[in-house]
DNA sequence: TATCTTTTAGAAATCGTTTTCTATATAGTC
DNA sequence: GACTATATAGAAAACGATTTCTAAAAGATA
């Protein structure tokens, strides 16, 4: 018989930890939850119940909890997907500061991984106050969480009328690529952006519209180059490359790499032969060699605002949504065009 | 005042079905769930029960259910740490994985997450009744799941008494990577680690014993290239490349992201002057240009046979350690040495 | 000493569901 | 007509925690 197959010494409850400390359920639950309304114990009984507790190793029952009515401090994240994969965007990092900044209040992220079955915008089975959603693209991805009628922030994507959202300012983040480009001197500046994979977001048209008044402005050549999810991308990249552009904004780290791995592959360099602005300042961007120039989002301002704007919501407060600015990382891709063209 | 501040309508429950129904509760259950056990109804009563509930838009109170059903189904998620900044390894492939597997079973993977405080090795909260432990390299990372006395598996790491594990080998993984090498006709073959960035891994010592046993029994030169934590990385590497090493194995992806860029500062092309091997498939190593030849996790199987070793400690079998085999995926990072040194 | 407050703590109700225990009709058999 | 199955349901007991009542003991005040 394995040593460990004696099993479960069945979870300890309440009444368990009332019994081995020698006082009645109410007491425990009032000392191990601090509860100081009209309530107060001896010292050492206090110290009895935390120590027996302790002992027993006593993890109080959500769901008892929850039934009886009590705020759980637990908050959804909705659409994390999976973890793996490379599918990572700066989401991921606003929910990591959230995490921190939430906690203070006693507030806790909890997520379930719906691995790759799909509903990964399924409120989880257990009961939240509240939600943060990620990654959404489409209308249906607020389906749940609004049907839910809870307070919720989006990050980085509008929010249906129930929730307020976090949005970054793509069309100035695009205008700051370009003028970098063309202070540098570049003119023959293209554009690769792609359908999300999930779905449309946003910043795709407000980053082609941007792009485009500016050429218009500037009379610099339309050059864009559009990945369609099943088309031939490396023969797109190809002809953006052969194209004579001298600089190229990408729509973000995916999308550079394939550039990256092209020019490579058709023997030009980067920014010799062409220069690289992307957006999303995602891994590997600061590693490469050299380091690619970046359109970055303000992880830890949109983490805060969230934050903030998702407990006011909690406190009865109305939507709102706040755009904050992308910020330019310059690194090494980014060079004055070559004479020679 | 917000639109949305009218808020739910209260959420039916089973009495107000009951009510509406005419019925009483304990019908209601027993028709809502199809339990035929030692009862049946009239099929017009059933009919109007599931009429009441479409119409009162009746939802089961999650945990009401499994409060009386005595099992939560929840899993914990131990030691995930930050979503972003670039910690991905191969463990989050499997958890991945994992959340299918035992989506059939009704057990739902959960986790907290707790940016960047530390304490993620700590149980959630909640109630659980297992959990999965990934990335923990200190013995201390386990003890409080071993305190539980949960049933827990631990993913690519030895798990304490009270855990299964599913590991891989390293030692066969090296060897295979080096074989490849020499096979190509490397006789040069450095190999580039790393302390992990959390702690010490088992296959750092493996992985290690190997290349010296390797390297002495086919009479070649220990070129080991260790980088600390604190120490001067880029200078180590650029001594490598120095060296004359025709080919390199590096620890992970990320060493092979330093070892690439640094070849490419120094003139040297991969892999006509050095040939790369790294372990962990991971982004972007399929993406570089050339793609990088790496020793590859089975991130299906290991999900697979996480799966089952946890169910197997559920159901009260003993705990065991299974080791599978790493796999290489040739890319372009390697080819024969050049005729030239 | 009698009365009032404060401290300290227990008993019991409650949350929504499942399930066991009971109970009444109705049908079938002799 | 009496007796036994079977069909059809309801009543009530859990599940584990929180919270509202309730109450005894200890201390303060007159």
């Amino acid at each position: 018989m394995s040593p460990t197959s004696s099993v479960n010494p069945k979870q300890a409850n309440l009444s368990d930890v009332a019994k081995h400390a020698g006082v009645a359920v109410s007491t425990v639950s009032r000392v191990l939850n601090g509860n100081k309304k009209n309530f107060s114990v001896r010292p050492e009984v206090r110290r009895q119940i935390h120590a027996s507790a302790d002992r027993l190793g006593y993890r109080p029952n959500i769901n008892a909890r929850t039934l009886r009515g009590q705020k759980t401090g637990y908050v959804a994240v909705l659409g994390l997907r999976m973890l793996a994969r490379a599918v990572h965007d700066p989401s991921d990092s606003v929910v990591d500061r959230m995490a921190d900044a939430l906690a203070s209040q006693d507030m806790h992220l909890t997520s379930t991984f719906v691995g790759s079955r799909g509903g990964a915008y399924a409120m989880p089975p257990w009961q939240v106050e509240s939600a943060v959603v990620v990654r959404a693209t489409r209308p249906e991805d607020f389906a749940e969480v609004e049907r839910s009628g809870l307070p919720y922030v989006s990050i980085n994507n509008p929010a249906g009328p129930g929730g307020s959202s976090v949005l970054v300012d793509d069309r100035a983040g695009m205008l700051d690529a370009l003028n970098h480009l063309f202070d540098l001197g570049h003119r023959r500046i293209a554009y690769c952006h792609r359908a999300d994979r999930f779905g449309v977001h946003y910043s795709q048209s407000e980053r082609l519209e941007t792009y485009r008044a500016f050429a218009a402005q500037r009379g610099l050549h339309d050059m864009i180059y559009g990945l369609e999810a099943e088309g031939d991308t490396d023969g797109r990249i190809d002809a953006l490359i052969g194209s004579g552009a001298t600089a190229v904004v990408t729509y973000n780290h995916y999308v550079a790499m394939d550039v990256i791995q092209a020019a490579d592959r058709l023997y030009k360099s980067v920014p010799r032969d062409l220069s690289l602005v992307t957006f999303n300042d995602e891994y590997p961007m600061a590693f490469m060699h050299p380091g690619i120039t970046c359109v970055a989002h303000p992880a830890d301002q949109m983490a805060e605002v969230a934050s903030r704007l998702l407990l006011e919501k909690i406190g009865g407060g109305a939507s709102s949504s706040v755009r904050l600015p992308l910020s330019m990382v310059v690194r090494g891709s980014t060079a004055p065009p070559s004479a020679v063209v």
